[in-house]
DNA sequence: ATTAAATGTTTTGTGCGCTAATTAATTGAG
DNA sequence: CTCAATTAATTAGCGCACAAAACATTTAAT
């Protein structure tokens, strides 16, 4: 058989991510919002009040890739960034009012792509568990250079 | 149970994006390559000589992508673009000798790749064939509308 | 044959995502 | 206490990935 681009796992995975970033752009569009975006609000709708390192380990970004994406929600109204008074190095994530309201409007979004999908729940979650083993076993073979 | 970041399908398959091309990075550096180059690369080694648009559903990605990674390819000796003598329109991009001797160095990549994660073929191939159900699902939901 | 529609590529502008370098605040070792 | 490490966040620079617009060439319709 011959051998197709397909074959590879990676290339699957890569494509299937920039699939569902496109899926969502045009839904997640009416509430001004890009992908990322919305996982950091998902993030900030489960625990509130966080410090930009604490929410790029939640999200699994850098720092560096997170501060422009924080400060567009800032700049949206979506939430606020003000230093800490414990630890001034920190800056505190908080939503703000229009932040935390607008998770009743985008619950339904996830659903949404669900529905366009037309995917059911039985080998979802192997999908996604599996999902994960790779990233897990990834990263920890990233960081076996601590001595 | 309190619910999870990680019970995202959509979080997980963008994680595991992300955390591959960041595993590739420092693999794929020694040959001065970035992730879309290589896999630009490798739909070349499979069939060259190849236009743009072509190449662009080989990969799955926007036309617009790809230009300047097919560029910066033939910047690098990798390949060339000459206009197709057929169809003035098309750009036909075929392989130089060094990109076609690049393929036995980097064939030993996606093994590294592999050994450095630790994930044996059972459960791969699975999850690899229901990331492509998903992109396969999500590209005929968005062209849906075609009256 | 002329012109209108379609096709292939590039360009422009936005927003990631990463690394490396920078700045500022805190911690720790002497 | 002081000064060197450490930690948190930002900045700068590169390379995607996309949509929309621009441009040229080809095809089709009349």
């Amino acid at each position: 058989m011959k051998p197709k681009l397909s074959d590879n796992l990676c290339f699957a995975i890569y494509s299937a991510s920039n699939a569902i970033t496109r899926a969502y752009r045009p839904l997640l569009e009416q509430f001004d919002l890009t992908y990322s975006q919305y996982l950091v609000l998902q993030s900030l709708w489960l625990e509130d009040g966080v410090s930009l390192k604490s929410l790029s380990e939640q999200v699994m970004l850098d720092p560096g890739s997170l501060t422009p994406v924080v400060k567009r929600l800032e700049a949206k109204g979506m939430l606020s960034r003000r230093i800490s008074e414990q630890d001034e190095r920190r800056k505190v994530i908080a939503l703000t009012e229009s932040g935390r309201a607008l998770k009743q409007q985008a619950c339904q979004l996830k659903s949404q792509l669900e529905a366009k999908a037309g995917i059911e729940s039985a080998q979802l979650d192997q999908l996604r568990d599996q999902c994960w083993m790779v990233v897990e076993r990834l990263n920890r073979a990233g960081n076996e250079g601590d001595a």
